[in-house]
DNA sequence: GTCTATATTCGGATAGAC
DNA sequence: GTCTATCCGAATATAGAC
């Protein structure tokens, strides 16, 4: 979607709605907020961006962006997969945290469509990055290194969800005695990728 | 904290208290809307629940009663941990499922701490759950079920993590084509611990 | 108009009678 | 256990002075 180069504007609205929405949720920003901030007229947003929804889809796509632009770069590593894997999960973890208002964007739209658009336009935005976490890891199953019987699709969810919920309760967990050793995000996400490599069974 | 027998006003009165505050929030709702829901008095609030911070700890605490009795049953299942494990998570995905008022007001502090209250007393209702799960991975463990060489608590954070989003993220989850084939919780759920307790790595 | 002072309301909490 | 009455503080509304 937001693969086209923006338009310098363009990109400062994006920048601006990010943040508004992130702040503010859906409802509760108006283009005409925007615009203000932003120092444009109303029919300035419209021309760059066809609609509200429009534009709050393209502020979710951008939110997308980066971890897209980290699993691309997973590619590279063409020999070890679970190693790539370890250090994107890691990265996202990192970065959700240090910058969280994109991350609680998406979040509040996933978990309560709270702008109340059509959720199957959200979800093909976060299905693209979704689709190629699981060829990452499929990529791991062909190349051996990964078991082929289990189903990647289970895998990628699993890696997300530790992840979005090691974000969404960073502050009650660390209070837990059992995480008191790996309070930094990097050991915490590692020994999460470890436990999920290695498995539950003993052999 | 609620192991003492309730009487049936206290009861009544947490029962409409965890209605309001998770359809309202915390700020949303006050003893007075409380007491006059249930028909009583302010200071009959008072006086089972020292204060309303008590009153929200208290449903809180309720809240999370049923996983701890679904696991506490999980003793009994002396052979095979695994299974037992497998069966409470999938009973926990599909409560969560079909009556998400409570787990959404319990989300909704853990992620936001959207009453102010410190954080510690929350975290500390939510640890006991966590230990009595953690202490029955570590009992697959001695059994000789599980490997020993993963960290329980990362064990049980992933198996909380994935019933969790999978709740939050439901709508969306399910209109990715790689889980159009499992879109019942049971299936998810048994799929979702089939793959955790294979791990990733071929042998 | 705007600012400040006063009044009213509301939410949390307590005291004491029944 | 339940009630009525009441207190305190914060927020909100309102009115009158300037």
């Amino acid at each position: 979607m937001n693969n086209e180069v923006l338009s310098q504007g363009a990109h400062r609205i994006l920048e601006v709605a990010a943040h508004l929405f992130a702040r503010q949720g859906y409802a509760g920003v108006s283009i005409n907020d925007i615009a203000a901030e932003v120092g444009v007229s109303k029919a300035n947003v419209f021309h760059h961006f066809a609609s509200k929804e429009a534009l709050y889809l393209a502020v979710i796509d951008a939110a997308c962006d980066e971890f897209k632009t980290e699993l691309e770069c997973l590619k590279n590593h063409e020999r070890d997969v679970a190693l790539g894997l370890k250090q994107v999960a890691c990265q996202h973890l990192m970065r959700l945290l240090s910058n969280p208002d994109p991350a609680r964007l998406v979040l509040r739209e996933v978990f309560k469509g709270e702008s109340g658009i059509d959720s199957s336009q959200v979800a093909k935005i976060l299905h693209r990055n979704f689709a190629l976490l699981v060829e990452q890891i499929e990529r791991g199953q062909v190349s051996g290194q990964f078991r082929r019987d289990t189903d990647p699709a289970m895998v990628a969810v699993t890696l997300i969800a530790q992840n979005i919920f090691f974000f969404q309760s960073w502050e009650i967990l660390r209070q837990f005695p059992e995480f008191q050793n790996l309070d930094c995000a990097e050991r915490l996400s590692a020994a999460a990728f470890d436990s999920l490599s290695k498995g539950l069974f003993a052999k």
